[in-house]
DNA sequence: AATATATACCTTGCAATGCAATATAGCAAA
DNA sequence: TTTGCTATATTGCATTGCAAGGTATATATT
């Protein structure tokens, strides 16, 4: 069991969490997770995955220009982006009473 | 995004310390999950799994008659399979921290 | 005996998604 | 020009949750 396979589904709420904040380009995100303790996040996770949530109109996209590279381009959250997270916010906070319980008892021995 | 996206990962960890309070069988296993609040577990999950961890070496598994149905394999940890709970409690915690941080809870469990 | 119900394990095929590797390109400084 | 940082995107793969379906045992009921 690898550390990745813990995050499926886990980055998305955070990610949304992240650009609720403020909008932020993929880059910038990436940055902005690994300071928040995500180890190892690649470009080749972000991407794809803003991609994925633009598609599923979670966010907006616009370009804007950079004085220190190529375009940047920054997400937004929708109003659906919003509901998603507050659906995702209750889902972790129902998964976490769960496996907590779980290692409670493993802890008591 | 659905809720089983979550799991990914994270029900191993929770399997294994299950096991390792007390042997069990893949049908006991899914009911005990479903009590902890793990919600849609299926067989088509669990046997999987279980089978999987056999192959890795975190669990061994003995047959053993049941009065009330067909005979039951019941799963038990292995060292190796204890050394993996104790990897997914520190990853489990991190990952607390992490995602707790992003979404701005105080988290004092 | 035949049927129904609950128990119990397993397999197949699919969908979702994290990620390494790779490609492309803008900008600035040496 | 070359180097290096910034920045987005794509390809292909591996992992794993799970619905659907199959097989089999034991007991009770008809």
């Amino acid at each position: 069991m690898s550390s990745t396979q813990m995050l499926k589904g886990i980055i998305d709420g955070c990610v949304l969490a992240i650009i609720k904040d403020k909008e932020v380009y993929g880059y910038e995100l990436a940055e902005k997770l690994e300071a928040y303790g995500f180890e190892s996040f690649s470009e080749g996770t972000i991407y794809p995955m803003l991609m994925r949530m633009q598609r599923e109109e979670l966010v907006t996209a616009t370009f804007k220009k950079s004085t220190a590279g190529p375009r940047r381009k920054y997400y937004s959250l929708t109003q659906k982006g919003e509901e998603e997270l507050q659906q995702f916010i209750y889902r972790w906070k129902q998964l976490q009473q769960s496996v907590n319980q779980v290692l409670r008892f493993e802890s008591d021995d």
